[in-house]
DNA sequence: TGCTATATTTTCGAAAACGAACATTGGCGT
DNA sequence: ACGCCAATGTTCGTTTTCGAAAATATAGCA
């Protein structure tokens, strides 16, 4: 085996397992420590894996800087509202939950309940909750989006409709300052809308820079949702909104 | 923060990005790096975590042994039958790939290939192959298994039945004498019925273990299948179907 | 207040991993 | 055959990490 053919495998185990030391590279490949070192080196220089002390793991950017800089994005606030809304969700609900990397937080944090049933569009999510052995997960079909995993189409949508479910957590690029939910692409939207329509509770996650944020397309209007997740109160025109129409705020 | 909470964050955050160093959760956490090893020590004794000289990573057994460990079992051999396969694909075609851990190695292999156009129910596969921006990667609607990732069940069928793709990578559980296509789970197997029906060029990635193996459930026939990828020349009595049937055999 | 148990930091010697320098091997072209 | 070059193995001093033990901080309770 020569050294390409090896980089290759190497990477092919590190995206496998997401993370090989240095002993077990030496044990798969069959060389010294000291060339796995050198491979890992090269392979870290040219940005395909990251080195750590002892090994490597995936890319901190696995070629999608962007997806993976929102992810660590406020990741202070982001736990705290998605441990707000995890703790909402009682054991055996089914829910919705869609794309947003708020949402993927959430997931994580509805570990440790159980027997849930959740329908997702977000193939993370997906990933997330299907190492639960008594939770059901189904995903919807259709096109994977290369940025951040998230499912959209028309397939999409029509799947959704199928279901009926107690909770819906729904993340949202931006809110206007009337009230209106915004998001980037449509596509996107036609499936939140999708969950808005059939779903009982819906939870709406969103850090307080949501407010701030301008989007194009129209999904919907926060009166819509039943209870809102932020982790600061919000301005006083959507506070009044909220008054009005009866939302629950929960600051986080 | 308490030190239940802070193990769930550490937790989280090692799901969440396959590996994290010592120094990244002393950040991450604000303590010192010996209360990190103490807590990474203590989580991987309950087996939550894989403790890593320098940090730790995704437990090698994520509650599902039985899959981690199919899934580094011939792994030199798979990896062989993987190439063969990814060869025989040009780039621009279009493609299912079904469950099995030796398409998900494929899945790896095809990272190379350029403006490929993938369907799947394989989560792991769409996961893998969404990295690539110039790859569509459409991914089929169900229920994950939490065992494999596999996407299962009625509504998949359905989903695959809408395409007409050029080429089907289908994995198999195992192959009797008589030459059917054997598998445990009927749900998979309908899905792979349906595969079958709408490719052109069906691609059977299997590797020499499979003709001892017994299944309950068939699947469909050698037959059907244009090319198989083998790491040995089969059995006899499978031999003689493949000329039979003109079948191409490549022997990886 | 003082006691106890648990959690955390601090300290330090041992073990592991690291990188640099050098030796060895195995093509490859002249 | 010869020398060249890249890849790999080997050696060794340096840096990092590890884990045990002692010191400090925190919380609960009589």
């Amino acid at each position: 085996m020569n050294q390409t053919q090896r980089h290759e495998k190497i990477v092919g185990l590190i995206k496998l397992h997401g993370f090989m030391s240095i002993d077990d590279l030496v044990s798969a490949c069959e060389v010294t420590p000291q060339t796995i070192r050198r491979d890992l080196n090269q392979l870290a220089e040219n940005g395909v894996v990251s080195r750590y002390h002892g090994g490597a793991g995936l890319n901190r950017s696995w070629e999608n800087t962007p997806y993976q800089e929102r992810k660590t994005q406020n990741s202070e606030v982001k736990e705290k509202i998605a441990e707000a809304v995890a703790a909402m969700i009682p054991d055996g609900a089914s829910l919705f939950i869609n794309i947003g990397t708020t949402t993927e937080m959430i997931a994580t944090k509805l570990l440790n309940h159980k027997n849930l049933h959740v329908v997702t569009n977000n193939i993370h999510v997906a990933t997330i909750l299907s190492a639960k052995e008594d939770f059901s997960v189904i995903i919807a079909a259709g096109e994977v989006r290369y940025r951040d995993g998230g499912i959209i189409g028309e397939a999409t949508c029509d799947f959704i409709s199928q279901f009926r479910m107690d909770y819906g957590i729904i993340g949202i690029s931006g809110i206007s300052s009337d009230g209106a939910l915004l998001d980037f692409d449509f596509r996107e939207v036609k499936v939140s809308q999708a969950i808005l329509e059939h779903t009982q509770h819906v939870i709406l996650a969103a850090d307080y820079s949501k407010f701030e944020r301008r989007a194009m397309v129209e999904q919907g209007h926060i009166s819509q949702v039943d209870c809102l997740v932020c982790d600061k109160t919000p301005p006083p025109s959507i506070s009044k909104i909220i008054e009005e129409n009866n939302i629950t705020f929960v600051n986080a």
